[in-house]
RNA sequence: GGGUCUGUAGCUCAGUUGGUUAGAGCAUCGCUCUGAUAAGGCGGGGGUCGGAAGUUCAAGUCUUCCCAGGCCCA
């Protein structure tokens, strides 16, 4: 009736059948299908590359996003789930540089924008198939056919509306930011890709002298200023110098000239003996004027030449005076918009001088340095050159030194003003501050701590990338100045009188926008052209929750059903990326959270404790490692730990294979038991129950697992609201250890027993019931090992089930099945196992050796009497022949006490050590008082039984333990009688030994025959002849009978004898 | 340099509002059980709870400083 299962169980192999039969049934969509849409949980899937591989985060991140989803499906909800990819941004483009070996800006320009951006979109998608194999293979179910493209005319359209809606709050505007750039490649770099590119390099450092002017005050001073600086090529835009306020400057006489020098570093430059003429602090020398040292640059303003005062300014190197050149540094551009002096730039797009600096023009900045150097040489300028080697960042494709430049970028205002729709007005920043309270974080700290503190400081966003392939800037520009935002694809079609199908700049550009209303196309009106730039990918992954669904253009009511994401999953590194982009835009547009509930997973090192590194090879594969573990091993040891909580975690492929042996073969070996001996007693006609009913045992195992499975469920649901999925797995866990270490263990013998009475039946009806209910809670958690136990105890039996565990409700706690004392009494009952086994262990008593008595004392009546409801199972286990459950134990443990910390410090303060000191020296009698009800009065106290921490201590003589809840006892004699059950146990055992060698199925018949016995075991075998048989199923057992079948050689306490086995017939 | 998280047995990690002798799993060694189990059980060894100071009757837990590592930012 039941398929019967294999015990050597592969894992990756029913995995792979699991997979086939899924896609089958079509199993996941239609377990979104059965659940109603009115009834919906929001799942937001951040998008990945697609240029690369997926790696381990990312099947850590799917295992969260997967394992959530299938919860929430079994709850009732309908969860939507939608794969992404993110197609635009430098990945691609260099990939596409690489192979169409396009070096710089200008070689895709020459190649032309149009084939380059053909040429990424064709290659984008390359590893699409690689990724949806894995993810499926992981087991995770979500839409690829449905999946969203970040490239997608609909996509890019939203992301436009998105754009359009801040540009319309006001929120979008033009500005300058120091980046650093990439002469070769003509684009400024993101921080990631500046952080790739540390490298030692020699660079020259310099002091320059310049003349300071005369004036009213300074008429008739000849004296120069000495100024340091290791960026030569940035002399010729030097439009200021800036000093220390508070920090000493020294005149210093020397070799008929006189020079300003940071009194600090004199000595660096001077010698002793060099007069010092004059000192001030750097505020007296705010305000002078100096000789510029070349003439290229206009006069820009009233300010420029002159020295500033600025605090970045330090004497830990140099001369304390700083050249400013406002566009080559982050505090050059600082103190320029401060003081209104303007930004010059002669360097073109490779970073090369251009005209307006004649002397170098075609030359890179960093390759003028020398040229520049030997000009000033010339003109007297250099007081010391030097070469110094210092980490510098390099373009990290090509190498090259980057230069640190003023870029006008489009921004994203963070300090502007918005009114929500309930007239409530604040600041953009404060809206996503005020945002990220509402979102449950796990962990939490990241709520406050990381993301919180990021926000805090956050700065304007800078939106735009000189790039290519990528959602164009929305922004046009007519020759005065004016700015047109277009919102929408219609807009532009209007606007320019053509067509549109595709938002990317080779299709974009071409096209021009004539109007004289702003709205529609007039060929005599004013010509608009599109700023450059294509948006940030990240502004494309923030707008995600609209532009998945096309927002606003359709699936207007879907978005307000599905937003804020009830969930979002991805990876601790996502704090300034997506978690970020998606409040802001949200905050912008909706003044609201995108999500409610954020699970931040932490980063997945080599089991070393490295990062995972392709060079080093410290991890496995993950194809492989799925092939070789299995998915399910893999999930479970990734939930299984404080990955799912934002810290680090090991990988380990030891771990994986413990998760196997701790968790899934148990499991396993429980349905196999489940399906052998049910088909076994349903072929013999004794099966009365049928799958799927429910009995009502009057055993007290089966009430136990049953209630203990419920207290499973209730705490499963309180962890997985509050998405803490690292607490779900330990308790799963424990449950299935109840179930196998004690559950089956102890009701083995029910599914044994040959008479066909109702405890067997209700053996399987319960083992069957708690069977189908675990792999129903287990499911999110491991998907296919939960659908072959489902599929074999249910949808096989039965045609008209659910056509996977998937489509089935959670189970919930069930209040009639649950019996807390029950769950207590068993506890207790074990606690009494586990003493025993420890007393035999310690006496190496071995557990084949029957015993006359174990006795065992309660603390309390309850707990005597919920005892003496299981003695049977404490007498079996521990294999004595009485169990005595008493409440008196005087008579073994000699008491001593501790004083109760907790519940005497808060009364008694400053006392407590004086009292503690006389707790321990209380005597066995005055304890005992105590215990019995009558109060001990003390100097400082009054203590009572609550008071008392009792410690029992045993003679050493005696068999005996204890802890605060059980004293256990156990009678060690051992008698003739009891020797002889031993023995025959042991002909017992090596008979089992023997059918198990000989592979007989266990309802074989035997026939035994022992030779060269001895007399104990004559004499056990004469008094046990019985029970051997009926244990081992023998026909006949023969005293020095023939010698045919497997044998073994039994030699145990003095006694031998050789052992035959033979099936019978 | 700033922010943040982490530091407890050989390894991986629990440890509640501060309160008994700081626990588990793995590994290891010894013993043991088995008519489901490549399993299970019992025991041994293994800890200055990163360091120091403070608060407290009492600190792995709270405070401050320091050290080390990770991540993010500069």
């Amino acid at each position: 009736m039941f398929r019967s299962l294999n015990s050597d169980v592969s894992f990756p192999n029913l995995e792979e059948r699991i997979l086939a039969l899924w896609e089958k049934d079509d199993a996941f969509r239609e377990s979104v299908r059965r659940r109603p849409a009115t009834q919906s949980f929001a799942f937001f899937d951040g998008p990945p590359f697609a240029t690369g591989l997926p790696h381990y985060g990312h099947l850590l991140a799917g295992t969260i996003k997967d394992i959530v989803p299938r919860y929430w499906t079994m709850k009732g909800y309908r969860v939507e789930r939608r794969f992404g990819w993110d197609c635009h941004g430098l990945p691609i483009e260099n990939l596409i540089q690489d192979e169409l070996k396009l070096h710089t800006v200008k070689d895709i320009r020459d190649h032309g924008v149009g084939a380059f951006n053909e040429a990424c979109r064709a290659g984008v998608l390359r590893y699409t198939k690689e990724w949806r194999r894995t993810v499926s293979r992981m087991g995770r179910w979500v839409d690829f056919d449905n999946e969203y493209k970040t490239m997608d005319l609909a996509f890019m359209e939203s992301v436009w509306w998105v754009f359009q809606q801040c540009f319309e709050k006001g929120l979008i505007y033009q500005g300058y930011r120091i980046q650093p750039y990439s002469p070769a490649l003509a684009t400024s770099l993101s921080n990631f890709e500046v952080n790739q590119g540390y490298k030692m390099r020699q660079d020259p450092s310099v002091v320059i002298a310049f003349p300071l002017e005369c004036d009213a005050k300074n008429s008739d001073r000849d004296e120069t200023l000495l100024v340091w600086t290791t960026t030569p090529w940035t002399l010729p835009s030097n439009l200021a110098i800036a000093v220390k306020e508070d920090l000493e400057y020294a005149l210093v006489a020397h070799e008929g000239h006189k020079y300003w020098v940071a009194e600090s570093r004199r000595l660096q430059y001077f010698g002793e003996n060099d007069e010092v003429i004059d000192r001030v602090l750097g505020k007296a020398l705010v305000g002078r004027r100096y000789k510029p040292l070349f003439q290229f640059a206009p006069l820009m303003s009233e300010k420029q030449y002159a020295i500033f005062a600025a605090d970045f300014v330090s004497d830990s190197d140099g001369t304390g005076a700083v050249h400013i050149a406002p566009s080559f540094g982050e505090e050059d551009f600082q103190l320029g918009k401060a003081e209104g002096l303007g930004l010059w730039d002669p360097l073109d797009a490779e970073g090369k001088f251009t005209h307006l600096v004649p002397d170098w023009q075609g030359i890179g900045a960093k390759d003028a340095d020398k040229a520049i150097l030997q000009k000033l040489k010339s003109d007297g300028r250099i007081f010391r050159h030097e070469t110094f080697e210092h980490s510098y960042p390099h373009c990290w494709r090509t190498d090259v030194p980057l230069l640190y430049r003023a870029q006008k970028n489009w921004f994203l205002a963070l300090d502007k003003e918005i009114t929500n729709a309930d007239r409530v007005t604040k600041t953009l920043k404060q809206w996503m501050i005020d945002s990220n309270q509402q979102i449950r974080w796990v962990p939490e700290h990241i709520r406050d701590g990381r993301f919180g503190k990021w926000l805090d400081g956050a700065r304007d966003w800078n939106l735009s990338r000189n790039r290519f392939w990528g959602t164009c800037i929305p922004v046009w520009i007519a020759e005065d100045g004016d700015m047109l935002c277009v919102g929408a694809r219609a807009e532009l079609e209007a606007l320019t009188g053509q067509k549109v199908d595709d938002l990317h700049m080779h299709v974009v550009d071409v096209l021009t926008i004539k109007t004289s209303d702003k709205k529609t196309f007039d060929p005599n009106g004013k010509a608009y052209t599109r700023t450059p730039e294509v948006l940030d990918c990240w502004f494309e992954s923030g707008s995600m929750p609209y532009a998945q669904g096309h927002y606003p253009f359709e699936n207007r009511e879907a978005l307000e059903e599905h937003f804020p994401a009830d969930f979002i999953a991805e990876g601790l590194d996502q704090t300034r990326g997506w978690f970020y982009t998606l409040t802001v835009l949200s905050a912008a547009l909706f003044q609201k959270p995108a999500m409610k509930n954020v699970i931040v997973n932490g980063i997945i090192l080599a089991e070393d404790g490295q990062k995972m590194s392709k060079r080093l090879r410290n991890y496995p594969d993950p194809n492989e490692l799925i092939d070789r573990t299995g998915a399910d091993a893999i999930r479970l040891f990734m939930i299984d730990s404080a990955a799912v909580k934002g810290e680090e975690l090991k990988f380990s492929e030891v771990g994986v294979k413990n998760i196997t042996r701790a968790v899934l073969l148990p499991l396993w070996n429980a349905v196999s038991l489940f399906t052998t001996y049910a088909n076994a007693d349903a072929s013999k006609g004794q099966l009365t129950w049928k799958p799927g009913q429910n009995r009502v045992s009057g055993n007290e195992l089966d009430r136990w697992i049953l209630s203990d499975l419920q207290a499973l469920l209730a705490r499963v649901k309180v962890e997985m609201e509050a998405y803490r999925l690292y607490n779900v797995v330990p308790a799963l866990v424990e449950f299935v250890d109840d179930l196998t270490n004690w559950y089956i263990r102890r009701s083995r013998r029910r599914f044994w027993k040959s008479e066909n009475d109702g405890d067997k039946n209700d053996a399987y009806a319960t083992l069957y019931r708690v069977l189908v209910e675990f792999s129903k809670a287990l499911a999110p958690f491991l998907p296919f090992l939960a659908e072959e136990i489902y599929q074999v105890l249910v949808r096989e039996n039965d045609p008209q089930a659910l056509v996977s565990v998937h489509h089935t409700d959670y189970p919930v706690f069930d209040a009639s099945l649950f019996d807390e004392a029950l769950n207590a009494k068993m506890a207790l009952a074990r606690e009494a196992v586990v003493l025993g086994r420890g007393l035999r262990a310690e006496r190496n008593i071995k557990n084949r050796q029957p015993l006359r008595r174990l006795r065992v004392v309660a603390r309390s009546e309850a707990a005597a009497a919920g005892l003496r409801s299981l003695e049977d199972l404490i007498r079996d286990e521990l294999n004595v022949k009485d169990v005595d459950i008493a409440l008196d134990e005087s008579s073994f443990v000699q008491y001593q006490a501790k004083p109760n910390f907790k519940a005497l410090g808060a009364r008694l303060g400053k006392n407590m050590k004086a009292v503690a000191a006389k707790c321990a020296s209380l005597s066995h009698e005055e304890i005992k008082g105590i215990l019995e009800g009558t109060p001990l009065a003390l100097e400082e106290a009054t203590l009572t039984a609550e008071d008392l921490l009792i410690i029992r201590e045993v003679s050493p003589d005696l068999a005996v333990t204890a802890t605060p809840n059980l004293t256990v006892a156990l009678d060690v004699a051992i008698d003739e009688a009891l020797r002889l059950e031993m023995l025959a146990r042991e002909v017992v055992s090596r008979i089992q030994g023997l059918r198990k060698e000989s592979d007989l199925t266990v309802t074989d018949r035997v026939d035994v025959s022992l030779t060269g016995v001895s007399e104990g075991l004559r004499g056990a075998v004469e008094a046990h002849r019985g029970y051997i048989s009926a244990e081992v199923l023998a026909a006949s057992i023969l005293v020095e009978g023939p010698e045919n079948g497997a044998s073994d050689t039994l030699e145990v306490d003095g006694e031998t004898a050789r052992i035959f086995v033979r099936k019978v017939g």
